[in-house]
DNA sequence: CGGTTTTCCCGAAACGTTTCGGAAAACATA
DNA sequence: TATGTTTTCCGAAACGTTTCGGGAAAACCG
């Protein structure tokens, strides 16, 4: 492999004005910057990671830390995940990889681990809980790091996410609008923050609207099909007065629930109406479902940019202001939502 | 954090002395040992990479490149691997990282790069050509690597595979064996090399057994339900004669096959006999099929500790002899095969 | 023409580790 | 006592890069 050494011998120049070269430094006659620049793609140089890691304390690669689980093989999400970052960071011309828990580890202990050998210069943390021990402790050590949602009181630390509060807000407002008293509420795994945030959009609206909050219509769990169809089963079985409506976390869940309807021989939106939030996963989408679903949408594939920037960012150094950021979504009405 | 330094200072030793202490060397005092090991961790010391790959050579991690394609998220196979090869590294002490590119990049390029900013250690290379340039490629550049599968004639590498050959003449003298004449077979993509091999095995068990070798038989595709579904129709719409038996590359095929064959109306095993190559991929139960699936049968998980074996030990320079090496198969009759 | 600025360059140090070549001390051998 | 041998240690060099502090030469200014 090429060195700059390599370089600097064939230019008969010093490694300094080498290295200066290559990375742009202004004290460089623009000349010998591209004689240098040349004769490094001429001989297929590329800096040595670790070299350039030791002293400058970069070395362009960046990680996701996931936990490895049971149904991994099934969860189409999470590849898009991977997917959608490792293009993003290849193309500022930095390295993305993952980097996979065993099924219990503790999470913590692998961050350390990472953070000691110091091959990283920063993280993307997705899924974070409502007080969530992985950012204190990256910030505590000193990394950067760029969250996929936000989590606790205090907000320090660059974060993409959206509006979940008001989107749950609009979705149950939308349905109140229209009439309807009773609605649910299918909500992801309890202790995720954007479950949090989402419970707390949708019990304003209920109260802004006149609505009775009823606790029993509002449930948690993966949200997938197959909880969409039980959880709409168990909605309309027990005793308690049944929902009218029901608001969807996502429209996975949601096509569980048309399933679970059709099952009860109820139909959408006569005698239910149906909404959710779409993050247009690929393969799914809401305008095909019959009666097509009403939604508030904001595709997951929008975040990847915003975040490889906040990451990057941070790791350059850029002040905090510049690396929260927000993204939008829009309330698409289509045909799953009765006047009552 | 903590360095040889802060470790060499605490105790009064030299950097040299606690390095070959932590590295287990020879000329260290026991008790010298045990103090330097204690204090290390209570230092919550981790070895730097950069550091220690710029030296030695070594970082300890290892990756794995994969084409990003469009319906990545639907590979279910794909997780599998990566969460098998995670686990087998981390428990050798080592990292293992996975790099996506881009959807119709070249990956030699992709490779070279990596190879220059010397990061890693070694690769693992899975769905190998016939002739796949990465493998030329990789020797030439004078990295670590291992293959899944094996390709090319001069077989100089290390390698897990399993014995594809024999594994396709198995199924399909099974099928001779019960009197049938004219089997089908479908097969993975072209250029596969696994696929190729397996070809052979069908050819040669079709010889063997004096059956007649029709090409309109021999059909390649991705191996998923939807082209076993399709595949079948197909053969049993044209003008040619129709086989009796239908030999699968896996289980997701034989499924296809399965929905296939009952929308034709044909029944197995009274019209058609069906048998697969079982990887075990989970949630697709060979033995749930109905009626129950004969496969001959390798666990697609069994695979990971060879071939971290391989890896690692080829990292530390070991003989190539050792780290080459065959998984073994087992032939499951169930009730998908009829007699003619 | 003396002084100041600008332009372009370089040597040397530093990052944290491994490893080479010794070297002091303790011990055994002749 | 002199001579090897083993045990245990250490200084210094090296890996390839970035960066600090300076410095020579040219250009500019009054």
């Amino acid at each position: 492999m090429a060195t700059l050494k390599d370089i600097a011998r064939a230019l008969d120049l010093s490694i300094t004005q080498v290295s200066r070269a290559l990375n742009d430094h202004s004290d460089v006659n623009e000349e010998t910057r591209l004689r240098v620049k040349a004769t490094a793609r001429a001989m297929n140089y590329h800096p040595n990671a670790s070299a350039r890691k030791l002293v400058s304390g970069r070395s362009g690669m960046v990680g996701l830390v996931v936990p490895q689980y049971r149904n991994i093989g099934q969860d189409r999400i999470f590849m898009e995940v991977v997917a959608g970052l490792s293009t993003q960071f290849s193309g500022r011309g930095m390295q993305f990889v993952l980097h996979m828990m065993a099924e219990q580890e503790n999470a913590l202990p692998v961050y350390q681990k990472l953070i000691g050998t110091a091959m990283l210069d920063g993280f993307v943390l997705i899924d974070p809980m409502e007080r969530d021990p992985r950012i204190d402790f990256l910030r505590k050590a000193g990394v950067s790091f760029v969250v996929h949602g936000r989590s606790g009181k205090v907000i320090d630390y660059p974060y993409f996410d959206i509006e979940n509060e008001q989107l749950a807000y609009d979705l149950t407002a939308h349905l109140i609008q229209r009439g309807h008293r009773r609605i649910a509420f299918l909500n992801g795994i309890a202790d995720r923050s954007y479950v949090t945030v989402r419970e707390q959009g949708y019990i304003r609206a209920l109260r802004d609207g006149g609505a009775e909050v009823l606790p029993h219509l509002h449930l948690h769990g993966v949200m997938d099909e197959a909880h969409g169809l039980t959880d709409t089963i168990r909605l309309f079985s027990g005793d308690a007065p049944c929902p009218t409506a029901i608001v969807c976390g996502n429209v996975r869940l949601a096509r569980g629930v048309y399933q679970g309807l059709e099952a009860l021989g109820l139909s959408v939106p006569g005698d239910v109406s149906v909404v959710a939030h779409d993050d247009e996963l690929p393969a799914l989408r809401a305008s095909a479902f019959f009666p097509s679903l009403t939604v508030t949408k904001s595709p997951l594939r929008d975040s990847w940019e915003p975040l490889a920037d906040c990451l990057a960012g941070a790791i350059e150094g850029k002040p905090l202001g510049t690396l929260q950021r927000l993204g939008s979504y829009s309330f698409i009405e289509r045909n799953s939502v009765a006047n009552l």
